[in-house]
DNA sequence: AAAAAATCTTACAGTTCTGTAAGATTTCAT
DNA sequence: ATGAAATCTTACAGAACTGTAAGATTTTTT
């Protein structure tokens, strides 16, 4: 259950929120201004923070320019309508997302999970067709078939994943590899796209990677 | 030089658009109609797209329905301001990011600039204090000095990084490396902090993870 | 059609990874 | 303070990883 700290003053937008967001499955606490902020962050350990732009004693901003030096906690500002150099400069501080008010109540939920799915999603699963990729773990999984792949192999995948579409050189997948450091038989890669292919056929892909001749691979 | 693939049909906004793009360092490509979007968008291969609902021939939501099945290219959607409906559709299938007509120029960019961060931000570098993290590579660097991290250290630092100022206890680990599959020796884990904590040791960070007595660990 | 170039496959051996075990150290409860 | 429990460290050996080489295939060029 997904935990969501919510600083608002305003004690009738603030009921509403804690409303809405509880009955959609969050779980959330309230602090009407600033004061215990950082502590209660500590403390508490949201998974995300809605923050309004106008608390007491300290501007909004200013609390999630601190808190950025510190964490890396999604934060979804809320501000007026108008206020549009508040966004501009909410989002040049690293918010994740600001909402205006008045504000619809489905698009605040629908961005809050989009915000958390996003910030889950370093160690999460990339997929590709119907592939998942478990990136650190270095798994993939088809229709319960699983297959592990090796270090090397979880790098050039990702490399022509994060270039769909795009023809990927040797060379660029090579420097990705190796970074060029010493002089690696230039047959490795080729060795470790090979045994990528073999692990991919495994799981149902087995042309997932095409070959250019002369230009590099691109991920079919 | 990212490329972001604009699909607006009012002549206008279409060139303030490449006009914005263009001077803040995009290249932009323009479709004015949805007739040849796929065809294009696989040619071009846009980092993002930039798409108006309000299309000819096609609602934009359609499109980008389409487009999801086969493509995760980010995509920030173009709403009038009143169609809260249509912000609520296009998140729910799988928009990254929408703007309101009419725009602030500031702000389109700034959402421009955070969707294509986020989109990035595969395979990219997280940070813990002053130490990158590379997340496939498994290696880790603080000023230069640079050590190699095996996948077993890297899933638990990964771990307590995503699991920040909060205790995560020896199950939640020993669950997240080995799935409970088989029995394994409670004191794998144990050795595998103990290899993490000596590299983490060896750029300056000799105190990341505290131990918490019959609790677990916590980064501090 | 033949030769050259590029890419692929397989097997191998040195290196790295990783769970186990055994004993050391730290913390906690009494 | 003392013993028990929890955690830590080190060394080791089997398993996995990965670059090399040698030869096979495919594509391109002449």
């Amino acid at each position: 259950m997904k935990k969501i700290l919510i600083i608002e003053d305003e004690e009738i937008v603030a009921n509403e929120l804690c409303n809405l967001l509880n009955n959609s499955g969050y779980e959330t606490f309230l602090l009407e201004d600033f004061k215990d902020a950082k502590e209660e962050i500590l403390k508490k350990s949201p998974d995300l923070i809605l923050l309004d732009i106008n608390i007491p004693y300290k501007n909004g901003c200013l609390l999630l320019q601190e808190l950025r030096k510190e964490s890396a906690i999604p934060v979804v500002m809320v501000t007026s309508r108008n206020s549009e150099t508040d966004e501009v400069l909410s989002m040049s501080y690293g918010a994740d997302d600001f909402i205006t008010k008045p504000y619809n109540p489905n698009i605040l939920l629908l961005r809050i999970a989009a915000v958390l799915k996003r910030s889950g999603s370093f160690s999460e699963i990339q997929t590709y067709k119907e592939l998942e990729i478990h990136l650190q773990k270095g798994i993939i999984k088809r229709e319960g078939k699983e297959v592990i792949l090796t270090k090397n192999e979880m790098i050039i995948l990702n490399y022509l994943l994060s270039h769909q579409n795009k023809i990927v050189s040797r060379d660029e997948l090579m420097t990705d590899l190796w970074n060029n450091d010493e002089y690696i038989n230039d047959n490795a890669l080729t060795v470790n796209i090979s045994r990528l292919r073999s692990k991919l056929k495994e799981v149902g892909y087995p042309n997932a990677i095409e070959t250019r001749k002369k230009v590099g691979y691109i991920l079919s």
